[in-house]
DNA sequence: AGCAATAAGATCGTATACGATTTCAAATAC
DNA sequence: GTATTTGAAATCGTATACGATCTTATTGCT
């Protein structure tokens, strides 16, 4: 019958809850309203719950309950030196099998991404092009924990929905400059180390964009404050 | 009363047996029979073994059931590689905060370390105190991401438990060697990248002496065969 | 003998039930 | 008025029970 326990159900609709923001950090995820919306019992909700915990999108207390992963301002910073690491990585790792059609793919989705500079600038739609460009590049990366890593460190950005460029949008016109740069890095066939170093740049470059507009602002946010 | 719930319990049960290899790769984790033996129902047995899944460490088959994770031939490189990776970052960033007293104390561990060569060389102590000499130096880390990735990679080759110089005791003189020159570049306060790279390039040393090893021997494991 | 259908056993998946723990507010004491 | 106690409500933790699914051995057919 149905293809998916329901423990996956209840594992993807909360997934997909917290993904899209409807779940904010802080919210806390009751079991029994959770199961009688999805008509089935505790159990398998509370086992989806222990899996979000293990990846770390909840957090949990005994006898208490689990909440959405409250968000230190560090938080951000974290996720991306690390996703800077592993995206570097696996950009590197995956660089001499990428051939010239990937190249074209990616190059095209760059024209793409140059072209919403002009006009309304939509951050969320930017950022959607981007993962597209560099998945095109690190998707071919042959270690599958690194990628791993690499996906998981995505669907936290996503998480933390802190989308940088709707922040420092001026960063964008120098993302898809760079991006020329990479590509031509990795046509020419540069060794993995530069091309490695040459990606986590660049995601540091936005990273310290984003910083430096934070530190400019003074916009402490300590924790982002629960929601009921 | 306990101070740990069952699930915990149960988690730890079977995660130590998995590091210990009393449960060997293939093995498969009946929900029953655990019960039984821990005295407990099945449901937090359940939950143990879903949380061992999430950490990659058992698969888990629907209506079929959970075994020991198996080891693939690459497996090995895979998780030397992301290890390199990590521990190399988290020993670039840890560096600038690495005390005169902390260098003294991994140069002591490293003492020991070179005092184990001589006679019967024991590749399990020298694994230990490997670990106790990087630990030393990673764990000061300001990035908790990081730091975790390179605490499951640690854990991940224990129990693959390949201790690499039980293959390769002649890496471990080059090790202890590679060891100082770290602790120097530590010490004339290189940077981060530079201790980065060197970490990362001691690591991948240790990789690539077992995989001309292996590939000497024409070692070809294919899979590691289950066990009942 | 070889193959297919079938039945039996093993094991998992989930519902229900209830005791245990925490939280919070109201009542009481000082 | 503040602090402490008490008790009820909310919520979790786990046991038990049973239906669902997979595996394997058996039977029967060709």
């Amino acid at each position: 019958m149905g293809a998916e326990s329901k423990s996956e159900q209840a594992y993807r609709l909360i997934r997909s809850r917290i993904d899209s923001g409807q779940y904010v950090p802080g919210y806390r995820l009751v079991l029994a309203p959770i199961a009688a919306e999805l008509k089935m019992s505790v159990v398998p909700v509370r086992e989806a719950i222990r899996r979000l915990e293990a990846e770390q999108l909840v957090t949990f207390e005994r006898n208490v309950g689990a909440q959405v992963a409250l968000i230190k301002e560090t938080e951000y910073l974290h996720t991306m030196q690390t996703l800077a690491l592993v995206e570097g990585s696996a950009t590197g790792l995956a660089a001499p099998d990428i051939t010239a059609d990937q190249i074209k793919r990616a190059r095209a989705v760059n024209d793409r991404m140059r072209e919403t500079l002009t006009g309304a600038f939509d951050p969320q739609h930017f950022t959607a092009l981007n993962l597209e460009f560099h998945s095109v590049l690190f998707e071919a990366c042959p270690n599958p924990h690194i990628l791993d890593l690499v996906h998981r460190g995505w669907n936290r950005m996503n998480v933390l929905r802190n989308s940088s460029f709707s922040f420092v949008p001026a960063r964008a016109t120098e993302s898809v400059d760079e991006h020329e740069q990479l590509l031509q890095l990795i046509e020419r066939r540069a060794t993995p180390l530069e091309i490695e170093l040459a990606a986590r740049a660049h995601r540091t470059g936005t990273l310290d964009a984003v910083l430096a507009y934070t530190e400019e602002h003074h916009h402490h946010q300590h924790h982002m404050e629960e929601t009921a």
